[in-house]
DNA sequence: ATGAATGTGTACTATGTAGTACACAATCCA
DNA sequence: TGGATTGTGTACTACATAGTACACATTCAT
């Protein structure tokens, strides 16, 4: 399967052909981290960085947060959160959705954003 | 507010008025850790125990697993393995769930409960 | 009153997390 | 053609996590 690695390297090497302030080099100075250090991560010989450093990179690349940190094995802070003031009924709910398909997990999205309450 | 170690505490300490298989001690035991290191726990000198020590601590106590896992500012693997499969549409959910009120929130859980798709 | 059980203090440890520091060969480009 | 930029290899590190090991004084039960 597609790993976290992989998929930053692809994207940012999308960019990196018509702009060069994608290069690896460049990104990882912007992101805040060493060079060595990001070409380790996009070849996988170490564990995808922290969430912090996670959503710093998915905001360089346009690429969304959530998803380069559901490739890392992680959920964001600020969904942990919400779910930590109550975790029961959050559990239920989402064990709730575990086999539900994809539309139906849309129409609870969109009934709840609709602030169907 | 209520931490995890006092929780803790006071429902071992609960249990263990009318039995004495509920002293720190058994339950230690029971749930495979050092005695000294459940006792630093219920009194919150150290951090909270891994998902695994919690989740079998909760069974031994009686309580619900969730609930305790969300006080050690924990969310289960479980549930983060089913928001993992589709980052995007429960990002979404639980961030449009954030203020509804509880009873909203339980009206989503029963429809879904109800396999309402 | 004594042996067993209880809770706790002190010291220590293994593994994981999240990186840094620096040198190097290859490539680009002016 | 030579200085700048690029990606990468090697070595190292600070801090967090998740506990163990053992001794000790106190209390409980018989």
């Amino acid at each position: 399967m597609r790993t976290f690695g992989d998929h930053v390297r692809t994207a940012r090497a999308r960019r990196a052909e018509r702009e060069a302030r994608y290069s690896l080099r460049q990104v990882a100075i912007r992101i805040g981290v060493e060079p060595a250090y990001l070409s380790k991560v996009e070849r996988g010989l170490v564990p995808p960085p922290s969430e912090a450093t996670i959503v710093r990179l998915a905001e360089d690349l346009g690429e969304d947060p959530d998803v380069l940190l559901a490739m890392a094995g992680k959920v964001g802070n600020d969904l942990r959160q919400i779910i930590l003031r109550r975790p029961k009924q959050f559990a239920e709910l989402i064990r709730g959705l575990k086999n539900a398909p994809d539309h139906a997990i849309l129409k609870v999205v969109r009934e709840v954003s609709d602030g169907n309450w």
